[in-house]
DNA sequence: GAGGCATGCGTACAAACGTACACAACCCCG
DNA sequence: CGGGGTTGTGTACGTTTGTACGCATGCCTC
């Protein structure tokens, strides 16, 4: 060891800078490029802090994810409840959409990397469906089931669309849309 | 060479055979997990026909998601130049999220891994804007251009909830979602 | 204060990767 | 029918990966 830092005895928090660091590293390198070296990097811990924490680079990503997939369903929950009504809710949803939690291109990259590991492994799917549970959950708050679902897909799509989109969405336009899918407003055949 | 077939001169298909054989491994193993090794194995030719055909792993990966993406585009204008009017092409939307072309597990992995990587490469970024460009256009055969927005991030949110959903979605329930997105049915208040 | 044990790390290793490159097979032109 | 250029392939190389494992470090007990 070249000393510097001693390493401490039972430092927990140890763990958790390596799933942080984990998440930092899969947005900007995305999944494949997600190697246990350069999580040890970005971590500031040596290399044999990996196999020491975790059982290997599954274990790993399964939990960074666990982790990132709870902070954004209890995000989202926690707008859900803030909203007085139903149409507080949906502009809370509109707001999401267009700016919030996704606006920064990490968040959605991650939402991503998480969807196309829980496309082909189970693993990964129970993280993803607690996620959509929670967020239908944070739903029911205001709205009946069906709506809900409906709802959620719709943040779904229309978020991904907006991130890959070069010209940008018209708020006014999706809120005109959330408004019609929870059938608040009566819609008119536009012209 | 153990000698069998013999090498032909100038065989256009084998390059279109990598191609086809690459969406496969991305299918079942991934972007991650598609190496050109992989790759050669399935479509059945040698190591050296990888760098050959293609000036490395990415160019590979670039035309293999391109034909991908221009063919489910091509699939779906298909569809929505077939309707008759706007109660056909929704039904025909609704048809689209509940069964058809993401209905294998194979296509909607292949998107969500061209998702993911567009998101973090401009290079794919290009294809999946020419893929929703494409689709709104023939949405646009029907609708007026904000309906085919909505419409177009319904589809998209819909099918990946459809897919990672354990308990299948019903289907009037979408059809009334989308009939309320394109405004061609007065909505109420549900119970 | 010395032995022992839990904690954490440096390093080594086999496997797999992308890619380069020399060379074989084949056809065309004279 | 033979040289030359095009087309396609076998193989070897340097790098990077995940993971295992022996060893250093520091606390606790007596």
């Amino acid at each position: 060891m070249t000393a510097g830092t001693r390493p401490r005895r039972h430092d927990p928090e140890r763990r958790d800078r390596i799933i942080d660091a984990c998440l930092d590293v899969v947005a900007t390198r995305g999944v494949e490029g997600t190697t246990q070296r350069r999580v040890a990097a970005a971590a500031d811990v040596p290399l044999g802090s990996m196999t020491y924490h975790f059982a290997g680079r599954e274990e790993l990503l399964r939990e960074a994810f666990g982790r990132f997939a709870r902070q954004a369903a209890a995000q989202f929950d926690r707008r859900m409840a803030e909203a007085p009504d139903r149409e507080a809710a949906l502009r809370a949803v509109v707001r999401l959409i267009m700016q919030d939690v996704f606006a920064t291109q990490r968040d959605l990259v991650l939402s991503h990397e998480l969807y196309t590991l829980a496309a082909r492994d189970p693993a990964f799917r129970d993280l993803t469906n607690d996620w959509m549970r929670r967020s239908r959950d944070a739903l029911g708050r205001h709205f009946d089931p069906a709506t809900c679902r409906v709802l959620d897909a719709f943040v779904e799509g229309m978020t991904i669309h907006r991130a890959l989109d070069t010209e940008p969405a018209d708020g006014v336009d999706v809120l005109d849309a959330v408004r019609r899918l929870a059938g608040t407003v009566s819609s008119r055949p536009s012209a």
